[in-house]
DNA sequence: ATTTATATGTTGGGATACAGTCATAAAAAG
DNA sequence: CTTTTTATGACTGTATCCCAACATATAAAT
């Protein structure tokens, strides 16, 4: 058998170098590959298929693209609920008041949010780890945009580390703007431990949260709880959660809005 | 004539279509996007090459794809030294050496810069104060990202201000890589004044400076010399530097490399 | 040495894309 | 209301892609 043996032949050198190539240009077509690395274009599709079946690059009629990286939760973005976050995102813009001091964190909903925001005539601070809040609401230059330092997970889009949580203490807000991956009794959830570090941080930095997620979230447990469900912190959905769910928001003193 | 009418037709609504509908998925065929839109296959067509030509997509064979672009200083990347970029950014990919700790600096130039190492197998840490950088860099997971903090600037899709000096003086890095507006005898320039100071900053912080600037730059004054030449310094161009220039900075002991 | 598995090239048929040209309908300009 | 521009669809010939089947050469396994 062969189980890893390296480069038994010039195939994995050669898939190799597509992705390599990739990197240097965001999409590559068969004939431009079959000529660069000198087999037919047969073989680089069979290459291209193998690639393309492990998620190293993205398949295209004619090539391969570089992979997507960036999208914010390809998971996420299946559920079609746009119309949903629109709504919810424009109810938490009607929730903001000039030179408030925000932190938003990442997410397609929290995305849409930030669109809203930067369409208001409103002078604001927002303080982020995000580079697509920043990138959208950079269209309005009456909004100031901090940045947080740490690692860049590029799969996301976010920062994050230690240092992210440590900027945090330096920063006081008045409303932390948090998407999330599942709504539990417990609180909201996120689906990776770095972001949820930082959702938890927010929320404790800012006089209160607001959280913006649609009613498939509900009861939808996922790898964090980010923080606690308190009286600080008011829930932003285009439905009102029920049973336990919903007495464990209430009982906790947690506002719900809905869209 | 029309000016900017809005839709006379379905024409503009459909091309902002086609932009969103590749906001979501990175890659659409011809044909899907004709399906989807209720036109023929050509009048797609008709649409990308506008787009494409404007810009706003990316065109592929079979359809089009999201524009990979986001490039800083729309109006420098003009300048037709696009090869000339590639040279130089190639040369001083050449002087970076495995788990090399680096401080880049923005522009259209170390972007060619980040492009190259990201295609490169090797271990690195980077610190950026530029979102193209990074977004450039995280195609590659060996390479860690450490985003510095401070106030976003969306025209220029940088990080700078107090907190992103400040920031810099708790790193050290072997080298720093920075472009420049312009060359003169007292050193490398830039055109504003936050991201000079940056540059300057990274200078002083890293053993040793590639400055990356081809040769139109030479003996042009910009806004702010950001630091001075010195031996710690190396040019890297894709010409000589001729007459003051050139005595300067040989006389302050700093390089000079070709591409 | 023989067998087996893998990697690659070749060929052919069917589908698709592309570019150019022409025709038509709708909108804007006069 | 007529003319002109713009947007779109339809058609055609050529180039490209994709898939499947087949053939071959090399490398592993027995």
């Amino acid at each position: 058998m062969d189980g890893e043996t390296g480069r038994r032949s010039g195939k994995t050198g050669r898939q190799e170098q597509i992705i390599a190539d990739l990197r240097l240009y965001p999409a590559m077509r068969v004939g431009e590959l079959a000529d660069r690395l000198g087999v037919s274009a047969e073989t680089i599709r069979r290459d291209l298929a193998e690639l393309d079946e492990r998620g190293l690059i993205n398949r295209t009629y004619g090539g391969a693209m570089r992979p997507v990286v960036y999208e914010p939760g390809l998971a996420e973005r299946e559920g079609l609920m746009i119309a949903e976050r629109q709504r919810i995102a424009a109810t938490a813009a009607g929730e903001i008041a000039h030179n408030d001091i925000l932190m938003i964190g990442g997410g397609a909903t929290t995305l849409h949010f930030a669109h809203r925001i930067a369409a208001v005539q409103q002078p604001l601070t927002v303080i982020t780890h995000a580079f697509s809040i920043a990138m959208a609401l950079s269209v309005n230059p009456l909004i100031k945009i901090l940045m947080l330092p740490g690692q860049y997970d590029g799969r996301e889009g976010l920062i994050h580390g230690a240092d992210t949580i440590d900027a945090l203490q330096h920063f006081r807000a008045n409303t932390a703007v948090l998407g999330a991956s599942g709504l539990t009794v417990e609180g909201p959830n996120d689906a990776a431990v770095g972001p949820g570090l930082i959702y938890g941080a927010m929320m404790r930095r800012a006089a209160r949260t607001l959280v913006l997620a649609d009613h498939s979230k509900f009861d939808r447990p996922s790898l964090t709880v980010y923080g606690p469900w308190s009286s600080l912190v008011t829930l932003i959905s285009d439905a009102a959660p029920q049973g336990d769910l919903a007495d464990a928001i209430a009982s906790c003193g947690a506002a719900v809005s809905l869209a």
